[in-house]
DNA sequence: CATGAATGAGTGTTCATTCAT
DNA sequence: TATGAATGAACACTCATTCAT
């Protein structure tokens, strides 16, 4: 589906305003106020509040994919490093696309199953496809070692990026960091958790043969 | 402060039903028939429905707290065990009370600072504290390695527990664990994730003499 | 089911809007406005517009009804003059609740079928059937002609009626009566259709011994 | 006023519509969405919503006259044969177009005076002088009872095909016509209802010399 | 001549809260 | 101390209509 230059700013102002209040927290009418669009513009364009919502999580979810396909057949690199390479690709994702993954994360807690849980659990389950395919290639080389749970994984690399993230004022207070601009902070906390994810894996999940 | 038994019933009736729909998504008509109350109650007792989402954190806050005090000045045990000791507390916490730190976890997000994200924010601050306190000694006395970032190992922590327990479909469908009665569930997650999180930091944490 | 002061005003509003503009050129605003009550309450006491609008319909459906238990079984009369009874409650009825009965005809004409017009039909099922006894009972004795059908005759006394009373100019108008006072409007025509419709019926129905 | 062949398929939709969900209850979307036009062509070819009721009636107004002219000056027949063939012309009426005439009777029972009720009100006045003509001929020629009230036979007459036609379930329910094609039901009630009026009047319009 | 885009006003309904008792 | 009744504000959404093209 495509979005003309209108939707799309309705759907950047409702990703913003829907990671910092929530979706029901968020109005239609602050969007539209926010968005310099009149109200009846969103259920003109979207049908429906939720359905905008569909919209904004439809035109992001390519970004929530890791791409490892390419990755796997290259053959120049160890499988630890094409490890490495997918927690940098998350690393990434939730830094630069911070208001989105708020807003996933809080969506993913909901209990009642929605349209959108779905989106965000089709998703999940590919990645971890993707990654579990890696890890058996390695294991099979021998390279990692055996009996360990991928899911566990993926919950301790999108949780702990998460939590630093998504609750960032208790990092940079933590670190005296409280006015440092978004790109330093940016560009400082991607090197500093994508060096500790792999610290944290690399004996984890090495096979120390 | 203390509450008595009907206010306690509307904090855990609040407590409930604000982690499953959300603070805006639950209306405290809600609370007032899922707990049996006139729906004055809540403006009577609390004040506001913002102050009975403060009465909830404040009720539960305490069990936020890791107690580490009395383990410290243990000297039969180890720090490493020590350390474990606090994974399984917040295991144990998360666990034991998802509900409440479903709640939290969504609160924490919030980017408007709010009196309750102020009360999570001294309570990290405290158990950090704690931890800090724990991991320095470990280091004086060589059993810990230097430069571990102890912000980055509490959001470890939180975060693959909170991504497990908070999105349980996910973790319970890849281990077709569908089905599996809260209890059962409860018991195992509970030692998965311990094991899982003690055999992440043996490595990282310890000083590889 | 009985309704309070408050409610009854909000229903006697709301059935006289409702007659004049219709159920879809009333809003739930101009009920609240011209009972001087809040918009809110509309809610509050019936649940929805819909169901006023049926609370309407309850409150008044007892006088849809014609009541001829007794009269069948007062030997006193004549068959001809109870029918002649019937007639007479209806007009009664028709004229000293207008408002209800142009609401009730619009309604009738509804070919969505909803709660209320299932409770018409059923009305309309009960006064056929009372009527029919008699005509029955009348036409045992010899009184009343064969093959008159009942439905049809029913028709005849509350099409004209309404015709009459619901498009009340026309008659006026042609009668030179535009501005007659309500009161005496309403003598005249109950007086004038109460003998228009005896005489119709009159020779239609009685048996040509 | 002459309408091309887009402006008539708005105009039948929207007397379909109209007389389905009222013209409150039928959105102009509705409408357009039906007779596979853009939303704007109603308020480009009519100016309003309004304006386009006016026009469905005034389309359908002359089928609202009845025609008696010619009838008149024939001198073949009886008053009587003629009155007869008023009664027939408002049967045909009636059942041929079904839907403009619910709409009518809907419309004519409107309080607020709109253009359409006094288009209404000016043909019913024509009807009745046409008819009057008539029966001021056969009081004249000593046929026709004297001390008829027009006004009231016109009633009866819309008023009865009126109740059968647009509440036609009850009617089919008591004769067990519950499925009867519409076809087969218009010919049937064409005949009954012709029938049964000519019937009602034949005793009381006729001086019983 | 025709239309997709856009709008402000208005819809029924729900909300947290207040108030008289 | 406790509550049913009541309210004004806000909600998501639909409406008939306008306008640039």
């Amino acid at each position: 589906m495509e979005f003309n230059e209108k939707q799309l700013a309705i759907i950047h102002t409702a990703e913003k305003l829907f990671s910092i209040t929530g979706f029901d927290g968020t109005s239609v009418r602050d969007i539209a106020n926010e968005a310099g669009i009149n109200v009846a513009m969103v259920s003109y364009y979207f049908g429906s509040k939720e359905k905008l919502m569909e919209a904004v999580f439809e035109h992001r979810t390519n970004q929530m994919r890791i791409k490892v396909e390419n990755m796997l057949q290259n053959d120049a690199i160890s499988h630890l490093e094409k490890f490495y390479l997918i927690i940098d690709e998350y690393v990434d994702k939730f830094v630069s696309r911070q208001e989105f993954h708020k807003l996933m994360m809080r969506e993913q807690f909901n209990e009642k199953g929605t349209q959108i849980t779905d989106m965000i659990h089709e998703v999940k389950l590919k990645n971890l496809a993707s990654i579990t395919k890696l890890i058996k290639a390695g294991q099979k080389s021998g390279d990692f070692a055996k009996n360990v749970d991928v899911v566990l994984m993926m919950a301790t690399i999108t949780g702990t990026v998460s939590q630093v993230i998504n609750s960032q004022r208790f990092y940079r207070e933590t670190h005296n960091m409280t006015d440092l601009p978004t790109e330093e902070f940016n560009k400082h906390i991607r090197k500093k958790l994508s060096t500790y994810l792999k610290n944290i894996f690399k004996t984890f999940l090495i096979n120390e043969a």
